[in-house]
DNA sequence: CGGTGTAGATCTACGGCGTAGATTCAGTAC
DNA sequence: GTACTGAATCTACGCCGTAGATCTACACCG
């Protein structure tokens, strides 16, 4: 029985990079990214510290790693004939993703800040290629399936960091005014933001981020189309 | 004649919660978010580093002081008669500022993911509020302004982490496809994205944001217009 | 069997970090 | 002078990432 109170990993056994990674997910997911350190880390996994340097070269690397990881879940299907209904797919299943690994989106927006493009861990410019090849297929000009490109998960970037926003500030008021802290604006100031309590308590991120497809998607349809419609 | 290599203030006169403000921003401006620690800041401001605690309860508050410094400077003028043309200055001004201080973007987009909205320092709510008026005073309902501007700024954080990406690998290279490192992946898996080598090493990022702002522009128009017109 | 090489795992240690809590210092009021 | 008070500083704790030295386990060769 061991006596630090996380140890996981027994020390026996074989140790993979994905185990390793997988690991940092948890943590992560668990207690943010500040959370994870690698002596954590090693401790959860029974292993010393420094073995892990032999899976990630550094902390960042690892970083790197774990947004690869979550990242290898979306998938963009190239052969759609429909590339607007298959963009919404993506988009859902970019939110899924972040929904589900809130702690993780500050590394999968900041981490592209730090990393030369073709430095990249593969398996994040994977969809970068695959809507190229989507909206290629669907008859752009590549430059403008660069641009679309571009313009899409930029909106999907903004739109998860909003829904992601911490709102709350005291979670067991009733009162949408008081549960939000807003209460506390001056009124003078923030007038309509604090008429805007019951629109923020309800936020639905699903429904926003269809609105925002419509708008984007309708945007696209009558700046760009296709030059060889197929 | 100081030893240190950067000491900056002299130790006397008075130091003000801008001075120190400021200081961070020069510092991460520099080298930075992990640039900053309290030691460094104290070290250039020449005073004891538990001094700072004065100004700011603790290290991510200094970071949110920073946030809402550069913040201030984006203004928004909600009396304008042309809520499409302001955004689109508001978008400007909001791109200038990310330009001139790429290294605080990931605090920009990250801390409000880690302070409920109603703590957050009040500049950085009065964009906010001034987008909010002027939607409204263009007609909008309160609700679709509130939806307007998120998807407005969530485009913009989109934008700038598209545009502050981390292109260039080996600067001093001619080629394109060289310069950008793209040559080192594998061709087969990603024929498309190597092929926009000069595309992607022709960027520019003024351009890019109007063609952006050009396709939400004209997506709100189509599906949404103030229903009182003034 | 002993010896040797080697690749992986582990240990130790360094310089730095944020900040709690104790202490000192400067200035004012009597 | 003395007492008080608020700001500034000092000390120290427990963490951190990771360089470099060391140890371990095992394959191979004589």
């Amino acid at each position: 029985m061991s006596g630090t109170t996380e140890a996981v990993g027994d020390g026996t056994g074989t140790i993979t990079r994905d185990h390793v990674l997988h690991t940092a997910l948890d943590i992560i997911d668990r207690d943010g990214v500040d959370g994870l350190s690698m002596r954590r880390l090693g401790r959860v996994l029974g292993r010393d510290p420094m073995t892990l340097y032999r899976y990630a070269d550094t902390k960042t690397a690892l970083f790197d790693g774990v947004v690869e990881l979550v990242l290898s879940d979306l998938t963009v299907d190239a052969t759609d004939d429909d590339w607007q209904s298959q963009l919404r797919e993506v988009a859902r299943r970019f939110r899924a993703i972040a929904v589900a690994h809130p702690h993780v989106v500050p590394l999968l927006v900041t981490r592209p800040l730090a990393t030369p493009l073709a430095m990249r861990p593969h398996g994040t410019l994977r969809p970068l290629e695959a809507t190229l090849e989507l909206l290629v297929r669907s008859g752009f000009r590549d430059v403008d399936a660069l641009h679309i490109y571009r313009l899409f998960f930029g909106f999907l970037y903004g739109h998860v960091l909003n829904e992601l926003q911490e709102l709350v500030d005291n979670p067991e008021e009733t009162d949408d005014l008081l549960r939000l802290g807003l209460h506390r604006l001056p009124l003078k100031e923030f007038p309509l933001l604090r008429g805007l309590a019951g629109a923020l308590a309800s936020y639905d991120g699903a429904a926003e981020l269809e609105r925002g497809l419509d708008i984007l998607l309708s945007g696209l349809r009558v700046q760009l189309t296709p030059p060889g419609r197929r």
